[in-house]
DNA sequence: AAACAATGTCAATAGTGCTGACTTACTTCC
DNA sequence: GGAAGTAAGTCAGCACTATTGACATTGTTT
């Protein structure tokens, strides 16, 4: 999973008043290296498919949540249709992903993976968990569940509990 | 370069996927939701003054590192010259940035944050460790440290060593 | 003087995002 | 049944960040 997304339209904040606590350069620079390594690892991957990091997020989601509408992807990708449809026109011409008209709704369009994109998502997030856990492997026990709890409480409070949702849709109530 | 190789001749166990730890999902999926809320608050700045985040990383590592010269900071953003040339120029025309001939060597460019450009670098800082302090401030005591020695971890090994002197280049040994 | 190094510049291209305007197909509501 | 609304797709144009390749300028080294 790739993150590169466009500013947002909402407002932009105060710039922060004279008294405060000097900056954390190091959470700061950390995050920036940590997350550039973490995504080199799947662009290297997507750069031989000619695919990039919006393939990606796309073949992630679709992956995680077969049978995902459209508009339920745009909501967590927060891009507009026109952005995703060059990229999704991609995975369905590849055969990546396909369409079949919803059931209840027949103007929906609910997205799957094909086979091959079951194994491209696959490959990609065991490439990306294997950093994960070679990291994780160097640190003391609990690390796991302290970085889960860390990176939990960096997300937007008002996003935090649909992003959560969103997670452990699937799964025994794990959240810690 | 994920799993599999041919079949050994050790006791068989079941398909070959199966070898593999199952994925991460929540770690990856939470990686990108909070990276994407940490440059948003940035973002957001940075579009009232019509620039972008190539803008950042470059009045970030200036500021950081005055004196810094070209091809340094090209090393640090493993970027090219001519990607970094028209963010450069838009920096040094606008004031936030400006250029020294060099001393010892004078076809080097040494590039300094100006007044209004530390100023810049600041704000954006104390956004993003807004963020960080307030994250860490609902987790345990030791949570700053973990988080530090998470995000370590996640670096590439061999870049690990030149981003750590990077980022406490001027403290005291503070490395955990 | 020739070779090399640090930087800048021009041109072309790719990938990802945006807004606005419009269409098609389908559902819902009165 | 017809109007209004919704889900999705499409076309056109633009912005930003990145790339490669070729070439120029200036200064250092050999």
């Amino acid at each position: 999973m790739t993150a590169d997304t466009s500013p947002k339209s909402r407002a932009p904040q105060a710039p922060p008043e004279s008294a405060a606590p000097p900056p954390m350069f190091d959470m700061i620079e950390l995050f920036f290296f940590a997350y550039r390594d973490f995504v080199g690892d799947a662009d290297r991957l997507l750069a031989t498919l000619d695919f990039g990091r919006a393939h990606h997020r796309v073949i992630h989601f679709v992956s995680r949540q077969p049978g995902l509408t459209v508009a339920e992807l745009l909501d967590i990708l927060k891009i507009t249709k026109q952005s995703l449809n060059r990229v999704m026109k991609e995975l369905i011409d590849t055969a990546y992903v396909e369409v079949r008209a919803g059931v209840i709704d027949r103007r929906q369009r609910l997205l799957y993976p094909t086979g091959k994109g079951k194994k491209l998502a696959m490959d990609l997030a065991l490439m990306q968990s294997q950093r994960f856990a070679r990291a994780l492997s160097h640190l003391e026990t609990d690390a796991h569940s302290y970085a889960i709890k860390f990176l939990t409480a960096m997300i937007d409070s008002d996003e935090r509990s649909k992003v959560e949702r969103l997670i452990w849709h699937d799964e025994k109530s794990k959240i810690p």
